[in-house]
DNA sequence: CGCGAGCTTGATGCCGATCAATGCATGTGG
DNA sequence: CCACATGCATTGATCGGCATCAAGCTCGCG
């Protein structure tokens, strides 16, 4: 579980500590009968170092604090639970503050789909809006925190905040650009290109996070990668093993060090060979 | 092109003239120096027979007269152009009125995907309130006509109006859920079960609008639809002789006339042999 | 009438699925 | 501490569905 890092913190494992962007921003808090102690848990997007990344992108100070009395709760979520279940009431958004989650849709006959995985500073739930249900599992692959948005509040906020608003549709129109995205992949790459995409969307993202481009740790499953990518699970670990064999990667489980990135990357586009 | 249509206009194709939903609801308007005429285009969700399908779900009179005021344009759109393409800058929304749609993303190498399929009632362009440009081209696959929805209005008019803002959401999250639905399809489905699953919505939307749930004309062609459903239209073409073969189909090039609704219903789930 | 875009159908081959066995890491209880 | 169980990953052998390549066919249209 141990990661090389350095004291300036190029990151690979979020849970081998608090760097300096990820730390849980405890919050001294006066509390009459027992003098100071320390708060975790005080939710605070105006705190938040996710902000940039998260609902509250461009907001001023005073939004901010608004936004403080509308997200009031956290939750937390064990690994292998779920947030939520296709069928269940939609009331709220989440967004993810820790750790990491797999959504999933799934058809009569058992066969599911993962459509995506979810990290810090990413909105969880979208698909629940236009039923007042969700449609879709969303499954923590690691113990994992989220901040509640209650739908409505959101909602009467927007109203009130353009900035808000006009943040939030970005994000559900941005969710509908990675699904074509998807689609594309799935629909017309090959195996190869197809894992060779998602080790470059998921490196991106991660060190968007402050994390290493070069080393992750993978928070799920062979077969949760081929359920996303259309492929079995033998087919990705095949595929995992050429990309070795070829030097793109140093693969040891769910280690992965990125040995050519610019090999990788060509391999999503066309320039083979 | 002729169809079968008796007078209570049970119809397979638009074009073959105007059922009781799909009229255009020419509006008799006094123009002070001719008297009465008739003008074909005016720009009225209030009068539209859309509404029920489209942006406007739920409105009240007052409201809708509101929107009439920012859906002030229409624009025609002849088979084979654009909408809109990678790259535009984005302004309004659109939502089809008359015509059909296909919406394409392409990589890099040029491959490209259809990414779905738009016909009265639905909305184009949220791709592009993201990144301020449309991420897909949007094409005409017969002679169109579409609403223009100034993005900009949108926005503060759903400030205004919940109901509005309300739909609005929805709208988005269902193109999430369908969304979802497509990579359930393309990462793991066999080609049977795509093209039935493919006819089983396309006959639904139609159905919705009026139109024959047991004959259709597609717009599209085979290759467009292997696009789609992430085949080659050799595939597409064997796939539909084998459902005529099957009994499920009558099909004459693009003219689909369904024979066994519930058996290419089971296709769709998990019920073969 | 003849052209061309789109559709159908056949023959062949390949990519990834499937089936099966082994390897590796972690955890548990004796 | 070892024996064993369990879950996940790797690797090999074989199979099958769909892609690919290659003719014809159909129909609308100039």
């Amino acid at each position: 579980m141990s990661q090389k890092r350095g004291r300036e913190g190029i990151r690979v494992d979020p849970h081998a500590g608090g760097g300096p962007m990820m730390s849980d921003n405890p919050v001294k808090m006066e509390v009459p009968s027992q003098g100071i102690r320390l708060e975790p848990f005080k939710v605070a997007c105006s705190n938040c170092n996710l902000r940039e990344l998260c609902l509250p992108v461009g907001m001023s100070r005073d939004q901010l604090e608004r936004l403080d009395t509308m997200v009031a709760t956290r939750r937390t979520v064990a690994r292998g639970d779920t947030l939520f279940r296709v069928g269940d009431a939609f009331s709220s958004l989440y967004a993810v503050r820790t750790g990491f989650f797999k959504s999933c849709v799934s058809s009569e006959d058992g066969r599911d789909q993962v459509t995506g995985f979810q990290m810090a500073g990413e909105l969880l739930g979208l698909d629940g809006i236009g039923s007042e249900r969700h449609t879709c599992d969303s499954i923590a692959l690691e113990d994992s925190q989220v901040c509640v948005i209650p739908y409505q509040d959101l909602e009467t906020l927007s109203r009130e905040f353009s900035d808000l608003q006009r943040q939030f549709h970005r994000i559900m129109s941005r969710e509908i650009v990675r699904d074509h995205g998807v689609m594309l992949l799935l629909g017309s790459m090959r195996a190869e290109e197809r894992l060779a995409a998602f080790l470059v969307n998921l490196t991106q993202r991660l060190k968007t996070r402050g994390f290493s481009e070069s080393a992750l740790i993978l928070r799920m499953t062979r077969e949760e990668i081929g359920s996303y990518l259309g492929l079995k699970l033998e087919t990705v670990s095949r595929t995992f093993s050429k990309f070795q064999d070829d030097g793109l990667l140093e693969v040891k489980q769910r280690h992965i060090r990125i040995l050519d990135a610019a090999g990788l990357q060509s391999l999503v586009n066309g320039t083979p060979c």
